[in-house]
DNA sequence: ATGAAAGCGCTAACAG
DNA sequence: CTGTTAGCGCTTTCAT
């Protein structure tokens, strides 16, 4: 961490000039054909051959140039992430895990931000115009037209939103997708609660879209399989902390009986809100009421806040989502595919077993 | 946001091929050359002209190869930004700024992130060998002489760091430096805290390194110069929230008359953590305890925490690092320079007046 | 095992 | 105003 070298040194800084290939083969008496096998690593080059131009390009210290190589080469095992929002900390680790994906299967990737005065076309256009081979979408705002228009030019990778199928025409399949089943990780928080004791579980609501409907959809069904179906209680929301925060007054004040112990939020955001509200209102957590949220985001890792969640292990979806292209790319697959992991449920402070009914 | 065109449409998918240039110039007959200048709306050709290699090439759907014209082209155009942490907020946001000055000016931007596979030092010989003519790194570890190397390749400046002062040798001056006040930013905290009336306002230290330091005495200094000497107190820490949430016991113990009335945190982690702590051992916050944070990140602005902060100004900070850059590409500036910027206090909800102290 | 030569797709002199 | 002619720096047949 301390001594990166940021630029390779230059012994013999023979003249201003960024050496080229040729200088190395002039250096060592070879063609640069020679010379460029041997830094590729493609076979051929005898190991003595090897050597003396390994030594020589690292003396003149030459870095390929990508501009060049790019376009020189068929196959440029470059892949695109495009990322929906910068900010998005959930984002941040799938272009982590997805750069290190990628290189273990031989590709490089290109990143692409959408930002104020950059949409999502113009970020997807300068991937494909940098040569990319395949598509690594993160949660793409484009209607599943667009996606299927794009993915006729090259794989696409949708990742953690679902898409829409389409009429396909034949021979087209659509994007392939990767996602987690936002369902059955609401079904699995409310089975931890259920676990622990809790009859009375309430779900803050994340409001429109296919996501926010599916975790509800999560919600109710695992009440009704665990017998609960009595309790059911879907407080409106919207996703942010506020939401949580007025959903703690609609908690608190069924007191008749009915108040719930415990509550499970759309998101990391609104859970925290709850918190806070439940906390200014002096009902301790777990202890008064056991919470938990969705998205194991960085908020929910705060030592003070330390929210019980759940998780939708970026690293696996960026593994489906490169074999995904891998396969295509190389395996010449054609049919759609749509990989749905599972999500993890992540037990940490907020929840425990509801309060003794005789102390309310 | 809801019809983005990923893909331009095709009308006429002639074949599957990419068209080309020459395919464009061969549909209007004119030469490749007329039909680039036309295309990269240099002076030159007719509006005649113009308009018919305009409505070919949408017609086409031609898109130009960015690795072509990169290697043709003796001028980039390009600045490579390398963010140090993807996950951090200041970062991204900066990212954007960046992109948008960039625009401005007539650059465009590659980015590159380091990651766990993917240290400083690839990440920014990526940049390099992609064509930049410049570099943005956004709090790079790199030791001062390892940037100074590297801008002896081309110009680079730093964002977010200070960078020391190497012994030059002559022509060469180092890295440009784009940095906010941090002692400055202290305060302006402080001198708003004094301004409401609070005399004991105690420092949450954020421990080693050049920007702690520098808040540290801008803490030490505010307090002198407002007279306010006597209650000098800072509580060491480590800039998580933990640390805050710590600091929260020695803040409360002292009970005899010196309690403080207000803290002023290294970070907004640490605010965040002590304002938890306060909330669970009952005190008001702000009516209780004021309590002032530093970076205005997300965190800050979330509703049920609205944290008075410190802002540090990305979008000012991206601009100048962009002047700085361009003036070295364009302009020919040679000098070294270093400039900081004024920060921001960002007055919420969680700074008022002292309690009285005849309720104490 | 190595070299010669022909591009990759575009840009930039320089002519006309 | 437009066309011709060279490359940009590297990869890749195809010979040798």
């Amino acid at each position: 961490m301390s001594s990166d070298e940021l630029s390779s040194r230059t012994p013999e800084a023979s003249s201003g000039r960024r050496p080229r290939l040729d200088d190395v083969a002039a250096e060592v008496g070879l063609s640069t054909a020679s010379v460029s096998l041997v830094l590729r690593g493609a076979p051929g080059p005898s190991a003595a051959t090897r050597e003396r131009v390994l030594e020589a390009a690292a003396r003149l210290g030459y870095r390929p140039d990508r501009a060049a190589s790019l376009l020189a080469r068929r196959r440029s095992r470059l892949v695109g992430v495009m990322m929906k929002d910068v900010r998005n900390p959930f984002q941040a680790e799938l272009v982590e895990d997805v750069q290190e994906a990628a290189e273990r299967q031989g590709y490089d990737v290109v990143l692409s931000a959408v930002t104020r005065g950059r949409d999502e076309r113009r970020a997807v256009e300068t991937l494909v115009d940098s040569r990319c081979e395949a598509l690594v979408l993160l949660g793409p705002d484009a209607p599943a037209a667009d996606l299927a228009a794009l993915d006729r030019q090259l794989p696409v990778v949708v990742v953690g939103r679902p898409v829409p199928a389409l009429r396909t025409a034949p021979g087209e399949a659509g994007v392939d997708v990767v996602r987690a089943a936002d369902d059955e990780g609401v079904g699995l928080a409310v089975e931890h609660l259920a676990g622990l004791g809790h009859r009375a579980i309430t779900y803050l609501d994340g409001g429109r879209g296919t996501i926010a409907a599916a975790r509800r959809r999560g919600y109710t069904r695992a009440m009704k399989r665990l017998g609960l179906g009595g309790y059911l209680s879907v407080v409106p929301g919207d996703r942010t902390e506020e939401s949580g925060t007025r959903a703690a007054d609609a908690l608190l004040e069924e007191r008749g009986g009915a108040r719930p112990t415990a509550a499970v939020a759309f998101n990391d955001r609104t859970a925290v809100g709850l918190l806070d509200a439940l906390i200014r209102a002096g009902v301790p957590v777990p202890d008064g009421m056991s919470v938990v949220g969705y998205d194991d985001s960085p908020l929910a890792r705060l030592a003070h806040v330390d929210l019980t969640t759940v998780s939708q292990d970026t690293a696996a979806q960026a593994e489906h989502a490169l074999a995904a292209l891998v396969e295509r790319l190389d395996g010449g697959r054609t049919a759609h595919r749509e990989v749905v992991l599972p999500p993890r449920l992540v037990v940490r402070g907020t929840t425990a077993p509801p309060p003794n009914t005789a102390d309310l």
